[in-house]
DNA sequence: CTGGTTTTTACACCGTTTTGACACCGCCAT
DNA sequence: ATGGCGGTGTCAAAACGGTGTAAAAACCAG
């Protein structure tokens, strides 16, 4: 990936201020890539896989913030907003969504320059490699960036829930997830009871994507405890490497 | 670290802004420290080990930038530093030394409520890093992360109680654990006088983990005791006391 | 209004947990 | 020795609760 230049992606509309990031980021030596629409914006962070995202909320197609939602379903590189909104709801929306640091206009560019190395000196160190844009197991295939699904060479439609409810699976693939868990994450906080909903939307999951309903190949249940999306390398899974490694810190 | 209360350490010397925060954020179910002074915010963070520091500034004895140096050189807690001073080199000298954000005065709560969820979020993210924690012994292996356990290269399915004890075993390996320890742990402080529990269950591990049931390599009864786990370079070593081994059967 | 989606409700089924009964072994006192 | 005794291991039936399934009701956006 990014060995000796950073690369940043710029996402903003007017051409004044890109161009003005453009040759002060690349003067402190950033490899710079631009994108003046929202979704430009979005394939552009797929296919460069920048080190840091400058992100400026007022875009023409689609706002800022669900640029950052849309973002943050596959990706934690660092995002920093630009706006020209001071409004403290503003600036809580974007860091809840997921947002590293919001600027508003105008700003100044050694201010700026200080919280993107801020930025990329957390992403430096928990750098857990990029998460993956497309996950696959078997005959199962995610595309996180597009929002699709296929099973073998066919596109599955899944309604908003369902595939919300796969991402968080996706996203920790062959892990446990508790029935409390999937609840927080894919209904909120609020609902974190409600186990009904789980085993609706599983069964629903599985009738899309398993060959098999009835004995699911991906959506394995852990009996009294949760669900697992299973990996492709399931049983043969070698020992990592020492007996017992503790959390790295 | 951090169970259910995050802690936040309050470096402030104007008694009226630290009462403040003092209350918004306890009210936000934050765990308040305060200190009103360099020297003691120091001592503080090293003592409480806090979740993340909220630091001002403008402190009587020593400079805020000088704390945050100071800390840095031991502790990667998140800092959030807040300033009467809007300089753009107080912001990038600040930055640049360690600090995770960085607001001037005026400023509102929600912003910095939010600004200090982003922050915690990093270190959340970065503290859970990827490490697999992976017990072995002999055939046995147990993964806790992802709840699997493998005899050999076969996976084992485990109820949620079975895996439960199972784990009680693995955390204390080595050691021999008491009926009382075991039902407490596992069935909850009520059930410590049922020990019938810990015999059934104990047989159905063995009749899932153990190659022989009759004659346990890992699970080991403490006859009058209770049970214990055996570590994998143990077996070579005998009974200590007698220099007589028994006939195995 | 309509079609798709989410939320509720209801129920049958199956695995897990609990419970009870009994066999076994080593030890001690008779 | 022998018989009792406490701790242990074994087995399986019964009670319990989680899970899968289906479908109706409520909801919502076009």
């Amino acid at each position: 990936m990014s060995a000796q230049e950073p690369t940043v992606l710029v996402i903003e509309d007017e051409a004044p201020i890109r161009h003005f990031l453009r040759t002060t980021l690349s003067g402190q030596g950033f490899q710079v890539a631009e994108a003046s629409t929202a979704e430009d914006g979005l394939a552009q962070a797929a296919a460069r896989n920048p080190d840091i995202i400058v992100l400026d909320l007022g875009l023409p197609d689609l706002d800022g913030i669900e640029v950052t939602r849309r973002l943050r379903e596959w990706t934690a590189i660092p995002i920093i907003v630009l706006s020209a909104r001071n409004q403290e709801q503003d600036k809580v929306a974007a860091l809840d969504l997921g947002a590293d640091d919001y600027l508003t206009k105008p700003f100044g560019v050694k201010e700026l320059m200080a919280r993107m190395r801020a930025a990329l000196r957390h992403a430096a160190r928990s750098d857990a490699g990029p998460g993956e844009a497309v996950f696959t197991t078997g005959e199962l295939r995610v595309d996180l960036v597009r929002r699709q699904v296929f099973v073998g060479d066919q596109e599955v439609h899944l309604t908003p829930i369902e595939y919300k409810l796969l991402t968080v699976l996706v996203r920790n693939a062959g892990k446990v997830l508790t029935h409390r868990q999937l609840l927080k994450d894919v209904w909120g906080p609020l609902h974190v009871d409600e186990a009904h909903y789980v085993r609706v939307y599983m069964r629903q999951l599985r009738a899309k994507l398993e060959a098999n309903p009835a004995h699911p190949r991906y959506l394995i249940t852990e009996i009294g405890v949760g669900y697992r999306l299973r990996t492709e390398d399931e049983d043969k899974e070698q020992r990592p490497s020492s007996p017992i490694q503790k959390p790295s810190r």
